[in-house]
RNA sequence: GCCGAGAUGGCGGAAUUGGUAGACGCGCUAGCCUCAGGAGCUAGUGGGCUUUUAGCCUGUGAGGGUUCGAAUCCCUCUCUCGGCACCA
């Protein structure tokens, strides 16, 4: 009657201090144990750590804790994604290096992940940012340039204003960059990028094959790759000869094609135009449609805008003349950016035509339809007949526009092709705190690779980050002038920095052996441990994360360097934290540190809440009440174990053939249990739903009251011993405290996941539910698998069923054994 | 516009895949205990009705359908969230 008071302050605080001592949660590759490597997205070390961040650790460590003890060899790292900008803007502010910002934070969010009782190797703990890990992302640039998978182009790239560096098309989201929101500038530059449409289409097809993958993600990506299949037609520019490349998914309707549009930045515009006669009218015109921000341009509801250039393709087909116009809804950064308008049969050409007042000429009829090709109100994208297309007349389109295609081909003016929305990733960055990028340029320009022993390229300390003027790394004269390994000449160095999505590209391989200096990565450490069994992270890199480190395995893969080429075997997508019905941040002002809870109530209790208030892959609302909720459950169990384990047996030793109905009832709850909250954890994580079991089977111990019989002693002591083990995922300290108290002679870990008898969980009895006509009538508590006979013998015997019987002839009865009876009357 | 997910008590959410809707928790109500309680314990809690130890009706966004039986399957619609979006 007398327990102990839950100070989970002391309890907390020593196992911590236990599993630090013991190195409890060390990775063993030399264990012929099956491996189970979990991994949560590494975080930036930013400022602020709040509830929202610790729900995507707490999700990993439940699952981590629980494979451990299904006796799983599990790799359960963390590390520190540490390149960025903040660390930049906080240098400018505070008058401090980055390095010094970053690495404050760094131990702010390790003590805090280490208060929350997560179970990381720490032995394996890496940062991005320092020399001993970017010195391989050096490295596998050059492995790129090596393979011809990186390459330096000039261009039009995206500039972001506010963060004054270049970015990738993935880090452009509505015409904005993705961290400041500022509406992005095109400019012209010449940039580093990698080769990922190369992978294009191992990439999209390689999403078959992710079955543990969320198919959300799964579509966003396919998505992005964007791939269309077509054919790429050659027209001709009928006064210079030179050719006009278009790519079509509709080549059936070259017959109808009346205009050409030109993207506003076609290069062909300055080529042709300029020093033409149209020049004064058309170029300030293209001029104007460039400077229309990405985001207005690409509106869907955007008004249609154009410039005809006084030039003219030919027609490969027919030798038709075809006006070639400039309009603001071609892109540039799709297909040729140029292509072949067709108002008939495809809505904005249309629009554009109605517009501009050019001819709209259909050569596709619907089906079954005597329509002529009159006056049209729409265009027509469905499929039909050939119609004023020579000699195709007559085809199905989809049949023409394959017979089409091949005769171009014959000509050498056309063939089928395949297209990707997909560009190549744009990696360099003009910033100071990212990996440097590790090359040199010759006097003459040429780059040179820095040879690898000459590797990591470090960050010069002594520079001025005062966030004006460009590249820090750029004005350092000791930094940029060097001399060239190749020609023994002066020369200088690049001074980009790499994208921050290349760190974080390959960083799961180098947790399987982040100490190794032989190597990116220990081939047999790698062997041993990919692919991740389990990552869990957020939504938001459906496309930009997930998407870069498919591509790096795969280039790695083919080089011979991973043992596999896709990277995440599960993915989990966890839910955001809300309050006040928006996401935590800072900026908003509504977020809850993990330290206010802490030392309210308790580590488990936080662990708790963040895994029984919602499904984990669903956004769960701060609540702080039911928070509270989670603390009186967790008094109520400790008040439990404690006052039934001085009326428990010594042992949970008893005769199963000697048990009464009572005593195996409960046996079932036991082991019932048990299977519950494997099956949940098991079938997508729903820890919600396991804790609820817990719950029941602690109110039911509850309801235990002494005096105990034998038996019950023992079948108690049974479930003191498998509760702990049971909760010990979730609330792992309670469950340490109470497994120790019930002096095993084993650690929890030891003792393992527990073991449920099948043969305990089958029911006796079972409640079966009498039905007249659909409604419920009555419940008959029957022996399990009852005959159809006795349970209709023992339904007509229910006062309330019976009396909607009276009377009525029985049309017809269904009998689901163990479930229900149904009787049909009229 | 296209694609995807969803809509269940006052709230968060369950429901063994077609078989008692509302598990578990929060909140609320009443009682016990207490000097006190923002502690603990007990009972109740979708809505409505009646002759209230019990029974009846109704109920899972709206409407229709299939079925002995539908939150679950089918059709139509509404709304919410997410993604994509002038991609030729």
């Amino acid at each position: 009657m007398n327990a102990p008071p839950y100070r989970f302050n002391e309890i907390e605080k020593r196992w911590q201090t236990r599993w630090e001592e013991t190195n409890a949660f060390q990775a063993d590759e030399d264990s012929d144990k099956q491996k189970f490597y979990l991994l949560e997205m590494f975080p930036y070390p930013s400022g602020d750590l709040h509830m929202g961040h610790v729900r995507n650790y707490i999700i990993g460590d439940a699952l981590a804790r629980y494979k451990t003890l299904q006796g799983y060899s599990v790799l359960h790292p963390m590390g520190w994604d540490a390149f960025g900008l903040p660390a930049e803007n906080a240098a400018i502010e505070r008058k401090i290096h980055p390095a010094e910002w970053t690495d404050g934070n760094i131990s702010y969010w390790k003590t805090q992940l280490k208060q929350l009782g997560v179970s990381y190797d720490w032995s394996r703990e890496l940062s991005t940012n320092r020399p001993d890990y970017y010195k391989w992302t050096q490295w596998l640039f050059l492995l790129l340039y090596e393979r011809g998978l990186a390459y330096q182009q000039g261009g039009l790239v995206n500039w972001d204003p506010v963060e004054e560096t270049v970015l990738a098309n993935e880090q452009v989201i509505d015409g904005r960059g993705w961290k400041s929101g500022a509406p992005v500038e095109k400019r012209r530059l010449n940039q580093w990028y990698f080769r990922i449409t190369d992978y294009a289409e191992r990439l999209l097809n390689d999403l078959d094959r992710l079955d543990g993958w969320p198919d959300r993600v799964r579509t966003m990506q396919r998505n992005w790759i964007g791939r269309s299949e077509g054919a790429e037609i050659q027209f001709q520019i009928e006064e210079t000869g030179e050719p006009l490349p278009v790519f079509t998914t509709r080549p059936d309707t070259l017959y109808g094609a009346t205009f050409m549009a030109l993207a506003p930045e076609h290069t062909l515009i300055e080529e042709m135009i300029e020093g033409s006669p149209h020049a004064a009218r058309v170029m300030p015109e293209a001029q104007r449609m460039r400077n229309q921000t990405r985001q207005a341009r690409s509106d869907a509801d955007a008004e249609k805008e154009g410039v005809f250039t006084g030039f003219y393709a030919v027609n490969p087909v027919n030798g038709e003349r075809i006006p070639i116009w400039i309009a603001n809804y071609a892109l540039m950064d799709y297909g040729s950016g140029a292509l072949m308008a067709v108002p008939a049969h495809d809505e904005r050409d249309f629009e554009f035509a109605r517009k501009y007042d050019i001819p709209v000429r259909p050569v596709i009829q619907p089906p079954d339809s005597t329509w002529d090709g009159g006056e049209m109100n729409e265009a027509y994208v469905e499929d039909g007949v050939q119609i004023n297309s020579g000699p195709f007349n007559g085809m199905p389109n989809r049949q023409a526009g394959k017979a089409i295609v091949a005769r171009l081909q014959e000509r050498g003016l056309g063939k089928q092709t395949v297209n990707y929305k997909l560009r190549d990733w744009l990696v360099s960055r003009q910033r100071y705190w990212g990996t440097p990028i590790p090359m040199i340029y010759e006097q003459d320009g040429t780059p040179t690779p820095v040879p690898v022993e000459n590797l990591p390229v470090t960050h010069p300390r002594d520079v001025q980050i005062t966030g004006k003027g460009g590249n820090p790394l750029a004005q350092n004269e000791n930094f940029v002038n060097c001399i060239s390994p190749r020609t023994g000449k002066p020369a200088r160095r690049e001074t980009d920095t790499m994208d921050t999505f290349i760190d974080s590209s390959w960083y799961y391989l180098r947790f399987c052996s982040p100490r190794f200096n032989g190597g990116f990565v220990d081939q047999d450490a790698a062997r041993y441990w990919m692919a991740v069994d389990q990552y869990v992270g957020g939504i938001e890199h459906a496309v930009l994360h997930l998407l870069y480190s498919r591509f790096i395995s795969k280039a790695l893969f083919d080089a011979g360097l991973s043992p596999v080429d896709e990277p995440f075997e599960n993915l989990f997508t966890q839910g955001m934290v809300t309050k006040d019905g928006a996401k935590m941040s800072k900026s908003i002002g509504n977020i809850v540190t993990p330290d206010e809870i802490v030392s309210k109530y308790g580590v488990d209790t936080a662990r708790l809440f963040s895994l029984f208030a919602a499904p984990p892959e669903m956004d769960v609302e701060w609540n702080d009440s039911a928070v509270e909720g989670c603390y009186r459950f967790l008094n109520r169990v400790w008040r439990a174990f404690h006052r039934l384990l001085e009326d428990a047996a010594p042992t949970a030793e008893y005769e199963v053939e000697a048990l009464d109905g009572d005593e195996r009832a409960f046996r079932r709850l036991t082991h019932r249990t048990i299977q519950r909250v494997a099956d949940d954890i098991s079938d997508r994580f729903k820890f919600n739903t396991a804790i609820a079991a817990c719950m029941e089977f602690v109110n039911a111990l509850q309801n235990e009251t002494a005096p105990f019989s034998s038996a019950r002693a023992a079948l108690l002591r049974e479930a003191l011993e498998t509760l702990p083990r049971l909760l010990s995922p979730f609330a792992p300290h309670i469950a340490e405290e109470m497994w120790d108290a019930l002096n095993t002679g084993k650690t929890l870990q030891e003792a393992g996941w527990p073991k449920y008898d099948e043969s305990a969980l089958a029911e006796e009895t079972i409640l079966v539910v009498v039905q007249v006509n659909g409604k419920v009538r009555a419940q008959l508590n029957m022996p399990v698998d009852s005959t159809e006979e006795a349970v209709a013998a023992a339904a007509k015997g229910e006062p309330n069923a019976a009396r909607h019987l009276d009377g009525k002839t029985v049309r017809r009865v269904i009998y689901i054994p163990n479930r229900i009876i149904n009787f049909v009357v009229s």
